[in-house]
Parts: C-alpha cells; structure tokens; sequence
DNA sequence: CTTTATAATTAACCCCGCTTAACTAATAAA
DNA sequence: TTTATTAGTTAAGCGGGGTTAATTATAAAG
C-alpha cells in the first residue's frame, strides 16, 4: 500500500497546483467577460451535461429553482443559452448552449493557459516524452469517474 | 517539435478536467463556507502573495481599492484575515492570513475531493508507480513558474 | 373528472459587491 | 514649508444573486 499512498500523495500535490492556476483563469476570464461564477458554472454544466431542465441546475449549482430561473433570464437575454419547451413534458423548460455558449466556455478553457506552454518549456524533450502516457491515462480515467 | 506539441495538448486536456472539477468544487465549497468567490480569491492571493496592500490585492482581482477595501471589512470581521498598518509606511495596510484563513484555504483545496481518490482507485498498481514520478516533477516544476 | 404532484416562473425582499466621488492621512517633491 | 502624490476609507447608489412564498401550467394518480 505505500505505492498507493504516495500516488493519492503525488496526485493531491499536482491537483491543488493545477487547481489554483484553473480557478484563477476562470475567475479572471469570467470577469472579463461580464459573467458571475453562477453563469459560467452554468455554461459548464449545460457542455457536460447536454441539456438539463431548471431543476437539475439549480440542484447542481446548489441554488434555488426561483433562483436559476433567473438566472437563466440574464443568459438566454444575452444569447448564451436556449430555453425551450421540451415536447414531451411540456412542464420542463430544455436548456441548451447556443454557438456563442459554446464559444464562451472554450475561451474560458483556453484563455490565460500561457502557464502550460511554460510548463512544458520547463521540461526535458524525453521527461515530456515519458509523461504524455500519464498524463493521458489520468485524462481518460478522469473522464470516467461519475 | 511533434512530441512538445502532443505534450501541451496532454497538459491542456488534464487542465480542462481538473478546471470543470475544481470550479465546481470550490463554488461548492465557497458558498458552504458562507463566502464570496471574490472573497476567496483574496484568501488564495494572501497565501500565495504572502502579504499585500488594498491596491494590490484590488489590481489582482481587478476591482477598485473602495471596493477591495469594502470586501476586508467583512473578511476582518470573519477573522479570516489582519490588517495592519506597514510600520515603514504607514499609509499602507499590510494584509495577512490568520490561521483561521489559513485553514479555510486548507479545506477548500481538499473539500470534495474523492474524485482523486476514485481516480487512484481506478489504476492499476503498476501505472500508479509509473507515474509518481511525472508528478512530482510536473508539480515541482510548476511551482517554479512566475 | 377531480385531486395531487411536479416544473417553472413571478414578486417582494435582503445582502453583497461594485462603482464613482468626496475625504483623510502620510509621504515625496517643489 | 507648501504642494502634489499616493494609500486607503467612507458614503450613496446601482444592479445582481440569493431567499421564501405564492402562482401558473402541465402531467399523473385517485
């Protein structure tokens, strides 16, 4: 089990890294854009999830319906979102990203990532070499997890 | 070239998925903790920074210094951080971290984080070993950069 | 058909974050 | 010493994001 161990230990280390740099990028990207949290978290979860009704994001972003709801009003008037009827229960609202929606999280992603690019200056051609397999892995099983 | 550049595309892909993931999990948190984002921003820049003047910390989060100003009040008052007068200059307030600041970093960063431990769970004993290396050096690495 | 449950919206309200503008205090420059 | 600059705070006001409670519309259950 020490293997085990100092992997979760190794991999705590280089989330938190990681995760500091992200939260930094988004928030400053989000601000550059006019948006709150609440609204990019939104645009996120709309990509990932394909669509959703106002309940479930309200219950993903942990806030109200009557919160979501307006929310959703700020989006859809600028464009990011759709909301529409779903055909088959008329009582649920389908919300999806439009092309400027999409457009909007990929800036996000990729705005303010000059840091990887010196990451990657930072290292050795065969260190990055030997990495890409675990970096890869990770993604992928990453990807899997709920 | 063709290996830096798959590498880069690796690291982005791993910093998407940590991106969504931590985004969800600090807004979670946030909001548990009884904070603002721009208010945790502040405590993650203090950590980071060491310590700060009002001005610096509003150009960090790009608001004004009224309104970085009017944000310490509540964050004093919570205990979360201290404001001192610079006894070289004194019309500068020195920000620093109290423990009690210190420690809500602490858990923001490792609040919701079985996800990692889902992912360790999901290697096999001899890829975790193979990559504890590429870890900890692109983790030492990071920490290196600006 | 009537009742009940579910999905979403609306309204009234509060708090917070942010802005601009005016102000205080301390340092630097003339 | 007088003046200008810099750091920070205060005050007034706007708008967003959140809440609860009430309302509408649809679907499901009796």
């Amino acid at each position: 089990m020490k293997n085990a161990d100092s992997f979760v230990a190794a991999l705590h280390e280089w989330a938190e890294i990681t995760m500091r740099r992200s939260m930094r990028n988004v928030m400053r990207h989000t601000k550059e854009s006019g948006l709150s949290m609440s609204q990019m978290g939104t645009l996120f979860y709309l990509q990932r999830c394909g669509h959703s009704g106002v309940s479930g994001l309200g219950g993903h972003l942990g806030i109200t319906n009557a919160a979501a709801s307006q929310m959703l009003d700020r989006l859809v008037e600028q464009g990011l979102i759709l909301r529409s009827e779903d055909p088959q229960d008329r009582r649920i609202k389908r919300l999806t990203l439009t092309e400027q929606g999409r457009q909007m999280i990929y800036q996000s992603l990729h705005a303010h990532q000059a840091w990887l690019e010196e990451l990657s200056a930072s290292l050795t051609p065969q260190e990055k070499e030997a990495f890409i397999p675990a970096l890869r892995t990770l993604t992928e099983k990453a990807k899997q997890i709920k």
